[in-house]
DNA sequence: GTGTAACCGATTATCGATAGTCGGTGGAGG
DNA sequence: CCTCCACCGACTATCGATAATCGGTTACAC
């Protein structure tokens, strides 16, 4: 049922979406950034069918969606009662700072051990920070941190451990805890480097537990960003 | 997951597996157990509608089920090409053990700070290891040394943490390990019972380190056990 | 022979419809 | 007045169908 004459597709006009990712995919970013800063509440119910109609789209690719968070912890689903924004976000993005500790002092170890550490490329990123600081560009400074300890990680050569790491989504984490703690991004740039200076010293014991301490010390910062976003709305 | 093919006619006699659970929840647990076992092969491409087919499903809950795995990269999803596989799920018996040792080296800090450490219950694991040595009852030991380390990751009130841990899927690769290196039962008794015995002692640092190290020297032994398990399918 | 374009079979992404389940509600009974 | 239970509306879980894409392949012009 071949037609040989190129039926053209002439206008469409109802695709203005420059879709190349799935519909799927671009929910989830934008329930992300709404539940992140507080637009949606906390406890509040995800109802699918409103969410598809909000969007536009049926209900398949909002389940998905919500399968997705549910993965990273930002949202709850109960079988059959409905889906809802988790209430402890932020402790959630406290606990991840303490398996990061755990995950990033092991990538340290077996680095160090094995003599893998991308000196230079950490040497890199150090500097991006610096730059983003005086640029006061936050954005860029979280993608440059993320990108150090990402190297580190690649670089214990462990696929298990990179994938428990990424599994942590840290990227979305990052820039939450930036605003939320507002971390100044000066401070950023100087706890890297220390860190660096540590592990080039090629003492491993004490980059072990600089490694560890690094995010430990994000743990016990006070994240109130969304209780902030609450207070406003209540 | 080769195709026997049965031709699939209209008479879904297929077990109902025991619902309770959503369709999606049950597929994508029946999935983890193929794949960490060795069933699915790295690589694999996972076709929705033939494992729609194959559990008598229709295309929505797979679908649901694969974002999941997706989240727990365990697979690798790209947009309208498929699922596939991811290659080193497969390699990561030893890897894990290099895991744990992170997780479980960090639960034992933050158990014993907080002072939550159940040592009766570890107790009781420990012995339960040792009657399973007498007995000769592998699967026993294995259940109990899981046991033991379960309550240590949940003394440690990281649920995040306990995430982590859950998704190495422990269970699944111990009885492997056990098998795959032939672990002597009277050894993992008596591992147990030092690493027990550091904990009891109250030094932080020295159980933290022997919490590690207990991990670590898995990772060390001989493990041929997927190769074997993968031959035993293809 | 070789390169390009249209074609094809296979499979994913999405839709719209429907069966079932859940929590709440209002009336009967205590 | 309070408790119990069948009924109701809202929503989720799942299905079957359809539109869109992808990679490979074939046809055709050069």
């Amino acid at each position: 049922m071949t037609p040989d004459e190129p039926a053209a597709p002439p206008a469409p006009a109802v695709t203005p979406l420059v879709t190349r990712l799935t519909l799927a995919r671009q929910i989830r970013e934008s329930l992300v950034v709404r539940i992140v800063s507080g637009e949606i509440q906390p406890g509040e119910r995800l109802v699918e069918t409103r969410i598809a109609a909000m969007y536009g789209t049926s209900q398949a690719p909002v389940r998905e969606a919500l399968r997705e968070l549910e993965a990273m912890r930002m949202v709850e689903t109960r079988p059959r009662r409905g889906t809802f924004v988790r209430h402890f976000v932020q402790q959630t993005l406290r606990e991840s700072y303490v398996v990061r500790a755990a995950l990033e002092e092991t990538a340290t170890r077996l680095a160090m051990l094995a003599g893998t550490m991308p000196l230079p490329a950490l040497r890199a990123e150090v500097k991006a920070m610096r730059a983003a600081a005086r640029a006061g560009d936050a954005a860029a400074a979280a993608r440059a941190s993320v990108a150090f300890h990402r190297h580190i990680v690649d670089a214990a050569h462990n696929e298990l451990l990179k994938l428990s790491w990424e599994a942590l989504q840290i990227e979305a984490r990052t820039s939450v805890t930036m605003v939320a703690a507002e971390v100044k991004l000066k401070d950023i740039a100087r706890d890297h480097a220390e860190l660096l200076r540590s592990i080039e010293d090629g003492e491993l014991e004490t980059a072990c537990k600089h490694a560890r301490d690094h995010q430990w010390h994000y743990a016990d910062l006070p994240h109130d960003a969304h209780g902030r976003a609450r207070r406003q709305v209540s």
